[in-house]
DNA sequence: TTGAAAGCGCTAACAA
DNA sequence: TTGTTAGCGCTTTCAA
């Protein structure tokens, strides 16, 4: 196809040329111009930018590219699903890397797809990518293991840097501290043990999670509840809690993400369990609606804008300078939002009516009540 | 920078001549086999295919795009939010476009940002693409239309073609109907009239839901009562709420999202006011939890997937045969969900009480209830 | 069915 | 501080 065709109005798309011809320099001065070069006299550079803002100039990416072997574009696979945590990453990563001066190309898998990130990846490096950012990827056994030579950095989120294959780095959101502070939250209330309604463990941000809450209840000797495993969504925790509520000594479960605490909590009702009263629920996520269930939900909040920030940064690094030492990524920060969907259990053998007005905990943990919420009411 | 060194190996990246070497023909003959020309003798595709492999050849895309003056690259403009309806509408884009054989390239805006729109799109148009999807877009008064010459044809997603361009192309989710659809619900259950919890009206989707909820009152000569308008979030819905329970004639709310009427039936709970049995809500939306909230919310849900295919189906045909004449939209299908946050009214001036066993109206509507849903209870 | 030659619009390396 | 000269790895055009 002949120049500029693509406008569709006969004329040509203007070039480096045109600009420089119009402004009575080289075309090589306008390239440094554009590229914010140093070494153009001032007035070169005015007269350039008047006759490309004349001719309504626009430099040609796939020429740049071509001729300097780099895209300025950074590659995201992530999974192809509107769940909160993956959405919010991605937003977080696009802010990132436009902060960092670069573009995005967005590839998603599907869960189940088999080699889904390899393949993801392989279309990324087709594309023309500086560098991939793997987000949130789930463990698909040997396949999933990014062993193909990749040609450029690759940034893990949520997720082993080995994952990534041997010269990856990684960020996480921290998930097992997040997953402590939320089993802690409910021991320091006086529970004997948290029981754990967990996410699908192929997925990473699932088993740091349940290890979290393991580390939290083997820190204080307490005896660890048989896991139940849900898919992360409200259904799988409607069904998890139908069981639980026939455990006897059910009174406080840590769930793997919001969505599910919902289903396990209008399941606990359902069976004639009251939260907070007969059991507290934590969750994780803080989704938008979370404080405005019934109960407000007790939650943990993951950092994604940090963490992708985080991220970038040592991505733009690795592509930029690749022989620098690769920075430590600092500790996200613990953010637990306590709302009214945990308090103290109930007393032992205690008709579970008289606790009903049993006053909340608040104030005894990591974070202040969110500001602006309903008064918990319940 | 020299062929090669992104390797980081000290080798080069094989290019199509390399190939074309050891397969023992042209450049050109391996350039007609990666691109399917026809003209290949099976011979010949078999050595290239073979040497491709043998080498790891991956073709340039920037040489590819230089040469041909087309990326196969379709840019999305969106909004950093990770609200429920645009990250699906994003998803739903992303497979289309690669279904029908482009990448994706990604923006999103800020909010509040001045110019966002236009300013994504003059970064995409840098970055290279050959078509523009613009998502959800919010009208930003005079600035936000599109009038640059956009070079490249432009697809709007939820809002009026016009608002791309003079020759873009639009798809909607049919939000107007959907809207109708679920008062008429409410209507149909007795209602009198049916109040609004709108969404912010710079988005052109919270205009259509407004719309088709005046359409559904206007049609029956109801009276319409004045509209609440929200920030789709739940803290807006309570905030809503809170005024509305003081109003004495409310038996009916439509919601223009499931977050707002989360937090309106919270609101509704608090000032003592019971769902259903009192007040019906409707939402919009169906998100995850929406099934599980108490009581469970019917709402309406938004056929993503098929409007993306729809609309991508429209740009494509634009990019690649702009003289065709542009086939008409399909009207997307309505999809209400009932669940338990609706039923008749109470029965006037009896006290709230006695109703409290009202029994649920249902199948009057147009979607059967949603399979493995809990029991709804209250 | 295949190949040779001439760009695509830019950057890199070097010279002035 | 500026310009010149070669490519970057493909597609296009035309000839064989």
């Amino acid at each position: 196809m002949p120049r500029g065709e693509a406008r569709g109005d006969g004329s040509t798309a203007p070039r480096g040329v045109d600009v420089a011809r119009l402004a009575g320099v080289s075309q090589k001065t306008v390239s440094r111009v554009f590229n914010a070069e140093q070494y153009v006299s001032a007035e070169a550079r005015r007269r350039v930018l008047e006759a490309a803002e004349a001719l309504g100039y626009r430099m040609n990416n796939a020429a740049r590219a071509l001729a300097s072997g780099r895209t300025r574009t950074i590659g995201v696979v992530t999974l192809g699903t509107a769940l909160y945590g993956p959405a919010s990453l991605l937003i977080g990563v696009e802010r990132a890397a436009r902060d960092a001066g670069y573009a995005l190309r967005v590839v998603n898998t599907l869960e189940g797809d088999p080699g889904g990130v390899a393949g993801a990846v392989e279309s990324l490096l087709e594309q023309g990518v500086d560098g991939i950012v793997v987000s949130e990827p789930i463990d698909e056994g040997a396949e999933g293991a990014l062993s193909l030579s990749t040609d450029v950095p690759v940034l893990v989120l949520g997720a082993p840097a080995a994952f990534g294959g041997p010269r990856a780095v990684s960020a996480g959101v921290g998930a097992e501290a997040l997953a402590r502070a939320a089993t802690e939250h409910l021991l320091e209330l006086g529970h004997v043990t948290v029981h754990h309604l967990a996410g699908p463990q192929r997925w990473f941000a699932a088993r740091d999670r349940l290890e979290g809450w393991r580390a939290a209840l083997a820190a204080r000797g307490r005896q660890q509840p048989s896991v139940i495993e849900g898919d992360w969504s409200a259904a799988s925790g409607y069904a998890a809690g139908r069981d639980l509520a026939s455990a006897g000594d059910l009174t406080a479960v840590f769930a793997a993400n919001d969505d599910m605490a919902v289903g396990l909590i209008r399941a606990l009702a359902d069976a004639g369990l009251r939260v907070p009263a007969d059991v507290s629920v934590v969750g994780f996520d803080d989704i938008p609606v979370s404080a405005y269930v019934t109960p407000p939900l007790t939650t943990v909040r993951q950092p994604f804008d940090s963490v992708a920030h985080e991220g970038l940064r040592l991505l733009v690094q690795a592509i930029e300078k690749p022989d620098a030492e690769p920075a430590p990524a600092n500790d996200p920060p613990v953010e637990l939002v306590v709302r009214a969907s945990t308090a103290p259990p109930p007393a032992r053998k205690t008709p579970a009516r008289e606790r009903h007005t049993a006053t909340r905990a608040r104030g005894a943990t990591h974070a202040p009540p969110t500001e602006g919420e309903p008064p918990a009411t319940h």
